[in-house]
DNA sequence: TTTTAAATGCAACAATGTTGCGTTAATATT
DNA sequence: AATATTAACGCAACATTGTTGCATTTAAAA
């Protein structure tokens, strides 16, 4: 009774499916955030276009993967390269206005000081501009 | 022969409108951000749908408003209320899970350090959690 | 192998954003 | 004040994106 993997917010169990491993596969092997639409575009006739949506959700859910809103409102998916499983995601996302892509800088953390009266539970810093391949 | 108002990167002249004019005043005296659906809403039967996306645009051009990226992707607008006119816009954004309003925070503004082959034109901090009439 | 319920495909729908075009009206010019 | 110019508008039509319900399939526990 080994469980795979689970949604770490609802503690509900959840599968491995092959459209589910394709996916995760492309997103970790991509050099930068993929969108729905590119996912959909890059696996051609995998799976159903609601399914991608649904994967998407369950990898995120189960904190394998992470969203990253882009500047134009498009949401984007990476996969994080460090060890920690449960992480607050707090490192700057780049945004290249030539070639699109959005790319995690994991080792960029912004600090800032922000008044108590607030609680913080997630992040989301997004630069763009040019980046090296296109400066 | 007095320009009233232009944007700024196409240096093309703009109008003043009756529905820009209520559209501004809005977004000015609202303590939070605002999406189209929300100043849709608010509006009531001041223009069509489609004008609110165009002066929104015409508003973000001629730098007199600008654009939010909320976390779940949905896009709002806010003025700023320092006097810089063109300005790069580096200050921190709160997004209330609970609330769900989204609040400029003028005087916070993160510092990073990106390596020096990136450019960066535009920042987009956004903070999520619990704000102080939520907490 | 059987059981169970998570995941899928499909259809239908809702929300959001875009484009083209004929008409209206803000503003500069006369 | 009247006229000319063209930005802005309304409307319809369309495209994209995301959601929901339900019957069927299938991963994985028993
Ligand atoms: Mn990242
Ligand atoms: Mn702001
Ligand atoms: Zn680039
Ligand atoms: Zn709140």
């Amino acid at each position: 009774m080994q469980q795979c993997c689970v949604n770490i917010l609802h503690m509900k169990v959840t599968r491995n499916t092959a459209a589910k491993g394709a996916i995760l596969d492309l997103i970790t092997n991509s050099d930068s955030a993929l969108s729905h639409s590119e996912i959909h575009k890059l696996t051609a006739d995998l799976c159903d276009r609601v399914t991608i949506y649904r994967i998407l959700d369950r990898l995120v859910n189960e904190d394998v993967i992470h969203k990253i809103v882009n500047l134009d409102g498009t949401i984007k998916y990476a996969k994080c390269h460090h060890a920690n499983h449960v992480h607050i995601h707090n490192h700057v996302h780049f945004s290249c206005e030539k070639c699109l892509k959005v790319t995690c800088m994991e080792n960029v953390q912004p600090s800032y000081i922000i008044p108590r009266n607030y609680k913080v539970n997630d992040v989301n810093f997004t630069l763009s501009g040019l980046c090296p391949n296109c400066l």
